[in-house]
DNA sequence: ATCAAATGATTGACCAAGTCAACTAATAAC
DNA sequence: GTTATTAGTTGACTTGGTCAATCATTTGAT
């Protein structure tokens, strides 16, 4: 089969892009969060409406409810409710999110609180300047050359996945 | 700056991929190794020669007749030689590895029995088949194109991180 | 030759990330 | 109304992985 070449080259590109990102976990772990706790974060940033916050326009009209609900999240990150949950925990704790009964109640509703955000923002810098280090060294021309190969990579991954 | 555009795609791509070898590391986590034994028992297999002397057929394939010594090894990836040691022990007691002293005493030498190669095979057919089965989709002519984006991508990268 | 760093290996004690199973609470189905 | 389901929650536990102290071998200085 012609493919068999193909899983070698991904098995290789895996070990030298795992590689790659375990650098970047490390300044990850210089921060006071796990790896998990980090990807949580980050999630509820990207979902999460802030904690008083109102729906967008459309968002109300449509009945779109981003805000996450946490076994939602816990389907999204791969994560088991319980652990899931001590994680939540300790962000409460740590007056990073708030986790409110949702309108169908039963179910939680998570958010990040402004101080949240806060943390998020800062984890952030942290990674873009990681990765901004990284790829500094480009020329304008290599840097084209190579966010077009991870979409190309993204898409035909993509549409082998699904 | 014009690579900050560069720096969200790559964080972008990190998801997706993070997200797609999850897939295939659960199928290694129905193995009876932990990731870090799965990748201690790979690198082995690239680089260590059996017990009895002669390069095994992996390293024979690669050209590769290093018998790696356990700090190397630790430093490759990234364990703490403690823990390499008690994924080792767990190795040597399951009958897979071998410890021995090496030419400079204090230094051991490290290698798969035949038995830890047979293990080394099976489980590189299980990720092996994960990956067919993903890549099988792929027109060839999508095949070539992946194979072509992974490659440009790891040069691209590798250039900007050294 | 001898003693002192240095490097690698090893061990036991320890910590914390993550799992499991049992339980509560609210909703949906019949 | 009773039963079955789904989401969430908790405590007990397992185990992957770390830390610090120790042993062993080598190297270098005097």
């Amino acid at each position: 089969m012609p493919h068999e070449a193909l899983v070698h080259e991904i098995r290789r590109f895996n070990r030298f892009y795992t590689d790659l990102i375990g650098l970047l976990d490390e300044t990850l772990m210089q921060s006071p969060y796990t790896l998990a706790e980090a990807r949580v974060l980050f999630e509820l940033g990207r979902k999460a409406r802030p904690a008083g916050g109102r729906a967008g326009f459309l968002a109300r009209m449509f009945h779109l409810d981003l805000a996450p609900v946490a076994s939602e999240l816990a389907g999204e990150l791969h994560l088991a409710p319980a652990y899931l949950l001590r994680v939540l925990r300790k962000f409460t704790a740590k007056g990073l999110a708030e986790i409110r009964d949702g309108p169908k109640n039963g179910l939680r509703v998570l958010s990040l609180t402004t101080r949240g955000e806060a943390a998020l923002v800062d984890l952030e810098a942290a990674t873009n300047r990681d990765l901004a280090r990284l790829v500094v060294k480009l020329e304008d021309k290599e840097a084209a050359e190579l966010s077009d190969a991870l979409n190309r990579a993204t898409r035909l991954l993509a549409t082998a996945g699904m």
